[in-house]
DNA sequence: TTGACAAGTGACCTGTCGTTCGCTATAATG
DNA sequence: CATTATAGCGAACGACAGGTCACTTGTCAA
């Protein structure tokens, strides 16, 4: 049982972190929100910040679980419809799983104040996907799809838009549904720009 | 007397609030960096609350004085170079004015606790960008600059990864010649993939 | 000269924070 | 059965935060 309330002060920390901040949270209502009173944390955690630390080893690994290994990259579209598709399929997942809104949040907040929250916001808010989709449109442009360009500039030009929508989202959560669909634009227009030559029409 | 204390003590709160955030500076420390004891403060503020208040209506009103009016908006190009030398040189000042930089990283830390925050966000990374840029490339269409198209889809894919770059300079300013060249290098490649038929070469 | 006022000071108040400690209940271990 | 470890509790501590207040100083108008 012991574990179990560990994971869970983790995951009410990253609830209310990725609010309030690490400033603006205090372990009194943390530890509340579990049923706790907040000396109960110090028999788990040796304080606050490490709270902090071991959330942020957690996010690492869970990183690293999902993307870290090229198994996991997803598969290159045979299509350029299949490319909208995968897009809008990763979009709607990483806009609507609150774990990752708040992961998301968390970073954008504290990539100031920590080092860690720093290296690892540039890499899910720009290296990784732009990893990801260079990779991706090699693959599309071997298979004609696309058209001969350089694949890690068309990455970058195809996620920080989307990305910027995504990050508009955590902001304004009411516009999710806007959101989604100028993202579906904007993948459109994409293929529109660059499909090879055959594929036009 | 060249700035009174009022306005030195906003300056002051902009630079820490920017760094450790709202709740992780102190009235003590800010008021110690301009060579005042705290109860000082309170002859120009009626609490630390005012300040975050006062700042805001400065960051507004800035704003409005500089992008408000179509007067201050820039000229629209004559030639494609004419977009790139246009967007590197608003690029250098954006990521190089201290004023600017922080006012950005307020705005990102502090936007999920406060609502005019939020919204100022909204405005200074999207909405802001999109609108002028919407403007340049319908008067860049109308020149036969660039060929017919959704300006402002063009817009918003001219803009997000120019904005993705400035915010990883906030992060890693240490990168800031690496993050220009890319600016560069995605103008260009922006200009190659947009140009009216007549322009190519 | 004097009175009013703005601006700065240091002592002090109150509340809250993170943290510590001694205690208890439970459950597993020998 | 006695022992030991675990995980919870409540009271208390020291540090420090934001904020108040009586007081001083300098400026300037009447």
């Amino acid at each position: 049982m012991a574990k179990d309330t560990k994971e869970r002060i983790l995951d009410e920390a990253l609830r209310q972190f990725s609010q309030k901040g690490y400033d603006g949270t205090n372990i009194r209502e943390l530890t509340a929100s579990l049923g706790l009173v907040k000396s109960s944390m110090y028999k788990h955690f040796d304080s606050k910040e490490d709270i902090w630390n071991a959330l942020l080893d957690r996010m690492i690994v869970y990183y690293a679980e999902r993307f870290g290994s090229a198994e996991n990259l997803p598969p290159v579209p045979d299509t350029l419809e299949g490319l909208v598709a995968m897009t809008m399929k990763m979009a709607d997942v990483t806009i609507h799983d609150e774990m990752i809104i708040m992961t998301r949040k968390l970073l954008t907040i504290e990539q100031f104040r920590d080092e860690r929250a720093r290296k690892l916001a540039t890499k899910h808010f720009m290296t990784g996907l732009t990893d990801m989709f260079t990779h991706i449109f090699e693959g599309m442009m071997n298979k004609g799809l696309l058209r001969r360009d350089d694949p890690e500039m068309l990455a970058f030009a195809y996620t920080a838009p989307i990305s910027a929508l995504i990050h508009l989202c955590d902001r304004e959560p009411e516009k999710d549904n806007n959101a989604i669909s100028q993202i579906e634009s904007f993948s459109r227009h994409f293929i529109k720009t660059y499909a090879a030559q055959d594929q036009e029409g």
